[in-house]
RNA sequence: CCUGAGAUGGCAGAGCGGCUCAUGCAACGGUCUGUAAAACCGUAUAAGGUAGGUUCAACUCCUACUCUCAGGA
């Protein structure tokens, strides 16, 4: 069975020097799985942590992913590749369903060469769908009927939902029968499935999986956060920002409501001052890491390790090493 | 120094003479499968600058003081 690595855990836990290091110990490559390091130009309030002057290799200038073509290549970290960064144009849109097809791609070659590929990131959505694709991952978005459905209000939402696909609507939770998007994609899916009676097959994938957590104790994780954020701003945060602005990027886009850019418009628009400005970032990355948390503690099969305790590095090493050594 | 405005929970900010005091943010917890660093839900805590007065009753009315802000000298 192929076996696939996770590193996973919120923001600020050193995932990705980790998976370095795990990497060149067990003849592994990198994947990330991270929603906005995908970003081309996003790279420091992102936290790609790919030393300056990388080379990246190109593998694809223009590779069709879903509706749209994608750059596909890698950064070549000190002899370790690392995949599926600088996917995407600020301007283009990305989902799950981008992701899990470069992904699969992905393993596929690193598998062909032998090697252990490791996924690191973030986006707990992104590697839950990996390991387990929803059913519904293949119905595409409609763009005409999301138009059209965003502007009603949830009330009307829920009747048209009720009407096409009460079953659906029966077994949402309280706080999904109020989530717009939700609403709408529900509505979605079922208008697909009424013209479309076959439903998708999807062809799983069988795999031995190692999941690794990665995390701070919880006082800690706060602290690493505000460190985290005053470098990215020593880093230059705001001239990455101006970069974009001054390119046409503008603030409505996927990309630039990400964390740590979104929070510089009102700045940037001479509405906000600095500190409050760096304040509502902390805040906003804190809260985000907690939503992290909840979504990683969910999923039952992760191994927990705390950062704190220095010799976690080798634990992890030889627990890897059984796993990877079997049969 | 004068004039005016104001002083409400961790912060911002409404309303009201009467028991459990709007709202937003923050806090805490959670949801989730083609936007997920998104979007959404739940919960708790918590106040009336100080001293008097009026009243059955004051955070709400009156007086003084203190402080803050704006304008004037």
């Amino acid at each position: 069975m192929d076996k696939l690595l996770f590193i996973c855990g919120p923001t600020s836990t050193g995932k990705t020097s980790i998976a370095l290091k795990l990497a060149s110990k067990f003849n592994g490559e990198l994947i990330s799985a991270d929603s906005r390091q995908i970003y081309k130009g996003l790279d420091i309030g992102t936290g790609k942590d790919i030393p300056k002057n990388t080379k990246f290799f190109m593998v694809n200038q223009e590779l069709n992913i879903k509706d749209d073509k994608y750059t596909y290549g890698y950064y070549d970290v000190d002899g370790i590749p690392v995949w599926l960064l600088d996917l995407a144009r600020p301007d283009q849109n990305f989902t799950v369903a981008h992701y899990l097809e470069v992904a699969h791609k992905t393993v596929k070659k690193i598998k062909e060469k032998k090697h252990l590929p490791i996924f690191v990131g973030g986006t707990g959505l992104y590697v839950s769908s990996f390991i387990n694709p929803p059913e519904t991952i293949d119905i595409p978005p409609d763009m005409n009927l999301r138009k059209h459905l965003s502007k009603k209000n949830i009330k009307e939402l829920t009747d048209i939902l009720i009407d096409i696909d009460k079953s659906k609507w029966l077994i949402m939770n309280y706080s999904d029968k109020n989530n717009p998007r939700r609403l709408q994609r529900a509505i979605e899916i079922g208008y697909y499935k009424k013209r479309n009676m076959n439903k998708p097959v999807l062809s799983l994938l069988k795999t031995d999986n190692m999941l690794i957590g990665l995390k701070y104790a919880n006082n800690k994780l706060k602290d690493r956060i505000n460190k985290r954020v005053d470098e990215r701003i020593k880093q230059g945060i705001q001239k990455e920002i101006t970069k974009l602005v001054t390119v046409g990027y503008s603030w409505d886009m996927q990309s630039m409501q990400t964390l740590g850019y979104k929070e510089w418009q009102s700045y940037f628009n001479h509405k906000t001052s600095l500190n409050c400005t760096i304040d509502l970032w902390k805040k906003n990355e804190y809260k985000y890491a907690k939503r992290q948390i909840t979504w990683f503690t969910k999923m039952k099969d992760i191994i927990w390790f705390n950062t704190e305790n220095k010799e976690y590095v080798i634990d992890i090493v030889e627990m890897i090493r059984k796993w990877y050594t079997k049969k």
